[in-house]
DNA sequence: CTAGAATTCAAACAAACGTTTGATAAGCGA
DNA sequence: TCGCTTATCAAACGTTTGTTTGAATTCTAG
């Protein structure tokens, strides 16, 4: 019950991130996790019950963290007057960056988050809905008195290509080598175009 | 060995594109796609000699079409003087939309495409990257005269932003309705707002 | 009509899958 | 140390996976 760094629990989430990033929920199986964990293989039904709920486990814990930076960073953008649109974007962009250059140093979780994003599961996308929607409904409320040109159906769809933009180039953030600068320099660049790219593409029209 | 509509081949074809794209290369077996086709389980084997083989045909007679309408409308649009950046986008976007609303009515290749751009999968990426590769350069090129502001790197990078947006706003088109629009009305209304919502990204900064 | 190729079929293959089991080991408050 | 909970382990469970087989059927050129 110890939330030991390198527990036996830790290290199948560990490993179950990994796989499920490079090759999907259903591609990856579990004698792929333990093994990459060194655990024996009934660890994951022990301490999971099921491999869906480790998939689900995999995905609370980023996510819960996710969307308290998001929902933060919201607040503090509200905070300033006059609000910027810039802000309230960064505030939805930067903490995913910011998940994707985490202490494994691995962009796992944003590519998982990809797959998830581009997979029509029901029962994932109603467990994202269900468990985070409300993140969503915040940041859409803010950007609406932003953007009072965008009808709120047209709004969400941008919202949605911003995402799929966003989670794309995180995908590929790990993956993209910028010469001479530090990870945390390519982050605050990348950061930096994205909030630009996608404060452009909102104010159109 | 009859191209006929309805042959065995094909129907294989039409239930595997539908099964990869709602489960996934893996989450989809050949028992699920023979049954959904009305073929027998063997036929996947005769006719494609495996799988992997039948998901890289599915794969492939799609994007050659995809590609040579990518292709020509390039072509249409740099032959206009002067060359417009909204034309060289829209030669990359509106085949990639019309292909996402073809004659079987469904999204399902291009949720496909979401899925294997998603995907970190090697193979997949360096079938995508030998066989057109070479289109990807083409509208590199032309984007790249039009942006003399952007290095190579960074214009590389933006078109993955672009790619990631509208193959998501692709995979969504089919589940977002909006109201009293036909299906071609509601194409070219996504086709234009994606292209401006790209341009205004390009030319930021 | 007939011979031979092309296709379809039910059945089975070994391998891999998620899960369960029962025995064993480790941890720990009393 | 005891007794009990927690955790790990090898082994096996029944399914499902992609693939192969060999016989039956359909198609087609001569």
């Amino acid at each position: 019950m110890n939330p030991e760094l390198f527990s036996t629990k830790q290290r199948i989430l560990d490993a179950a991130e990994a796989l499920f990033a490079s090759h999907g929920f259903a591609g990856a199986s579990l004698r792929q996790v333990t093994s990459n964990a060194q655990v024996n293989l009934a660890a994951v039904n022990y301490h999971f019950g099921s491999k869906e709920n480790l998939i689900n486990e995999v995905l609370r814990l980023r996510l819960d963290k996710l969307n308290a930076d998001r929902t933060q960073a919201l607040l503090s953008a509200l905070a300033k007057s006059p609000v910027q649109l810039e802000d309230v974007l960064g505030a939805w962009i930067r903490p995913a960056l910011a998940a994707s250059a985490n202490e494994k140093g691995s962009t796992a979780f944003v590519r998982i988050l990809a797959r998830t994003y581009a997979e029509q599961n029901e029962r994932l996308r109603s467990f994202l809905h269900d468990n985070y929607g409300h993140v969503l409904r915040d940041f859409a409320a803010a950007l609406g008195t932003l953007l009072p040109h965008l009808d709120k159906q047209e709004l969400y769809w941008r919202m949605d290509i911003i995402t799929g933009a966003l989670t794309f180039a995180m995908a590929d953030f790990g993956t993209i080598k910028r010469r001479g600068a530090s990870t945390e320099q390519h982050r605050e660049l990348t950061a930096d175009h994205l909030v630009r790219f996608a404060a452009a593409g909102l104010r159109a029209e």
